[in-house]
DNA sequence: GACAGCATACCGACTGGTCGGTACCATACC
DNA sequence: GGTATGGTACCGACCAGTCGGTATGCTGTC
């Protein structure tokens, strides 16, 4: 949570008080995401936020109902940061899914609530109690799985058609990886781990799809410096 | 938690009421999985393995005691359970990892907290909160990626010698694909999905160590038979 | 073999504190 | 003034942990 304005541009903006919901959200975003949904105190968000608990069960009928919205809100937000990152730009779907394996290993920076994924958080604690959060998170991972095994399905039509698997076991897989890869950096305390389980993923796609390993060195060079500036977002916000 | 002995064999047994203990421990690895941690109180775990308050404060010193303490049992059931389990015959060390991989989707029976791992579930929750749980976590999580790792490491020698990543960061990643694979199956609410993860995380296995990938058919036969029987074990005592 | 002495195991009512949620008040903007 | 927004004070349920007590062994002694 680094990138709220700084308190008052007191021009144009709409009234201060009025972000009230979405700094809740964005509290709740990080909150849930270092101390787990259960531990989180309704007091934690909204001191994390700056407001208060009236403004709190204004905005939300109870704390399901907050992690409902943070779920809808975590969509929107990377959904947005996603669908603007620049691994979309190469014509070979090969080369776009290789990027955004780099793309995610790039973004891991910060502190570990900063480059997690909420909705792995949110389900593992959830999925037996709170059946609506649980299918909340599955439609959300379902998406952006979803979103991947468009570019698995064109690679595979392209360079492995008669391959035994399905495009969507491959996007399914990708996205399991990362959530692996995530418990095992939040378990060892750093992104290290992830960014090898990254790499071991990416070496799978390309024998998928019969590509041989190239000498990996700077094909990341064009992405590493911009992200954050570029699109104005903070991986904080994801 | 199916195999406690019925209550009464009232021959040779240690007094019922010694197993308290051991029944603590066992609900406790049952309900966590099933709840989280944070969710989970004392008098849930006391309710599962039928005992008091009294008695569960009299093993262990607190909740995270008993967390430290569950870990430990984790530690020592899975350690046992995989000791013995079939994949270990074979003579090529190749064959050992994917028996492994086979052996894991063979167990993907019961219900959600009977197959699903306690360390990933708990390291989740407790990576920021609770130092102690997750470095035991993380210990304990190192120790089965260890075990793993010494057949990469043989299957390497003999049939990848020069290949660029190293035995560790594989046995990492093997386990890492598990959990992923487990926070798709809370997400989807069955096991199939997890299936399909230690499918692809085979053929990636199969395509590092240069193996072509066979017709796929029986290969599973002599295993998916007797696993409980054999080792007078349940899978949801894992 | 019976009994004292002690330790381990267990019981369940109780407490102090926490947390989700409610009631009601204050201010701002239309 | 009324509606949207946010603040303060508080309530009731729940929960980790406590405490006084009982039951059941084990060991040594006579």
């Amino acid at each position: 949570m680094t990138n709220q304005k700084q308190h008052e541009s007191p021009t144009q903006q709409p009234p201060a008080q009025r972000q009230s919901k979405i700094r809740l959200l964005d509290a709740a975003l990080h909150v849930i995401r270092a101390k787990g949904y259960a531990a989180t105190t309704v007091d934690d968000i909204c001191r994390e936020a700056g407001v208060t608990k009236g403004s709190f069960f204004h905005h939300f009928k109870s704390k399901d109902d907050l992690a409902l919205a943070a779920v809808a809100h975590w969509r929107a937000m990377t959904e947005g940061f996603f669908a603007t990152a620049p691994y979309h730009q190469p014509q070979d779907p090969l080369d776009r899914l290789l990027g955004y394996l780099d793309f995610r290993a790039t973004i891991l920076t910060g502190e570990l609530p900063d480059y997690t994924c909420l909705l792995g958080t949110l389900v593992q604690e959830t999925y037996d109690t709170h059946p609506i959060i649980r299918a909340a998170c599955d439609q959300a991972l379902s998406s952006h799985v979803a979103e991947l095994t468009r570019d698995v399905q064109a690679a595979k039509e392209r360079y492995a058609p008669d391959a035994p698997w399905t495009a969507e076991s491959v996007g399914t897989f990708m996205q399991a990886v990362l959530q692996g890869a995530f418990i095992f950096a939040k378990a060892r305390q750093g992104p290290e781990v992830a960014a090898e389980c990254i790499e071991h993923l990416r070496r799978y796609l390309q024998m998928l799809f019969d590509r041989p390993e190239p000498a990996k060195s700077e094909e990341k060079e064009h992405q590493t410096i911009s992200i954050t500036e570029r699109y104005e977002l903070n991986p904080a916000d994801l």
